[in-house]
DNA sequence: TCAATAGTGTCTGTTAGACATTATGGA
DNA sequence: TCCATAATGTCTAACAGACACTATTGA
């Protein structure tokens, strides 16, 4: 069966980005074209010659003005649930925005702390859900806490991405203790004071390439 | 611009079915169509309302017999790198299939183990690649060792996957000790005795709920 | 001065890895 | 009997978490 159809993309890619704004992980959606308070995660097309994380980048450079630091393939959707570019399958990545970086001037898009999400369809959720859960996942293996934040930051800030990255709280000495030993910070010469206590002395996320070894295997995370 | 085409599926999906033979990750691959010795991944495309999992796990039904007990999506790839379908863009889903189950008779598809793929497209051999990854990375989280393994198994099988999937030797005795605390599998009355030495007690998978607390951040496996 | 936060030192229970030993089968 | 593999007990160094303490700022 042959019938004219336009050559329209048939397939469409949703970046989810993440960012950590005053404390919370936030995610960025856009105002839909009409009117209406409605909102949507930033989508488009691949271009032609251009790969679907390439395509993915570059949508999220148009919403964010930079590149995301880190970015993974996190769904795939296909048709039965109908995205709004009326594509029959669509392919969701996870970006990650280093704090700081502030949105283009009259953007139409908003950051939102993932607690207090618009309304939005099912389909919308899930997709923030499972990229929230791909970083979630993937933060043992890849150093996304450090993309969160800027270039310096204090080991508190640290910690806190952690612990919202994890959804628990860290006991700090422990925390500091396994930093060092890691080798993954290194501490600059200025400090930064805010409000009452103590200022806390600026970190850089500079990796050694010393190798520790890497012990066990970790069975207690399987735990139904 | 409006042209003609023929209403085909504009993508595919291609399943990387893993599975552990003979102290082996193998992957299975489908004999290509035209006579030449080309090996290829097995792919189809969704049929009308089922979802892509849903197609992904029909495909591997279709090449094995038996429904893959895990998958998951490992990877997307946009044009520029056409399928032998034709399509524009495919999706890759990674599934695993317990030892013992056997290719139905006469089958167009034939075990590798990784370590002896036939030669491939660079294309298809990232899809491998990539579903490997997928699989290595997220055997803390979803108890894939045991997936691979048959109903019963000794522990020895059991760190043999492990040592697999994490590609290196684990301790013996730190093994069973980890283990047992994490209360994953319960021994059966079974004995197996084959060849040289002592008999092996048959253990099987059977989770407790019972939540360990979880300590500590990996910074070591963050490491470069 | 008090409150609040940063940063460190010490103690203790737990555990990973090493080593050794016993157990049980086949050759 | 010797050898190979299974299974387990013990020791030790390393480490996570708890607690307490000092340091340094603003109010």
């Amino acid at each position: 069966m042959r019938e004219k159809v336009s050559r329209r993309s048939p397939f469409s890619i949703d970046v989810v980005l993440v960012a950590a704004i005053r404390g919370q992980l936030a995610a960025l959606l856009s105002r839909s074209a009409d009117g209406r308070e409605k909102w949507m995660i930033p989508w488009g097309t691949p271009k032609p010659g251009e790969g679907l994380e390439g395509a993915a980048l570059r949508i999220a450079q148009e919403a964010v003005g930079s590149i995301p630091v880190w970015i993974e393939l996190s769904a795939a959707f296909g048709e039965g649930h109908r995205h709004p570019s009326d594509a029959e399958i669509s392919v969701a990545y996870t970006g990650v925005v280093p704090a700081g970086s502030s949105l283009p001037a009259g953007s139409q898009h908003t950051w939102f702390p993932i607690s207090e999400l618009p309304a939005m369809s099912t389909r919308k959720r899930a997709i923030i859900d499972s990229a929230l859960g791909t970083m979630r996942s993937r933060m043992d293996q890849v150093p996304i806490a450090f993309r969160l934040l800027p270039a310096s930051f204090t080991l508190s800030e640290l910690q806190q991405v952690y612990e919202l990255l994890l959804g628990k709280k860290l006991h700090k000495a422990s925390f500091r203790r396994a930093l060092q030993a890691a080798f993954l910070v290194e501490a600059t010469e200025e400090w930064r004071g805010e409000g009452r206590g103590r200022p806390a002395q600026l970190y850089r996320y500079a990796p050694r390439k010393k190798r520790r070894l890497v012990r066990g295997v970790r069975f207690d995370l399987l735990q139904p």
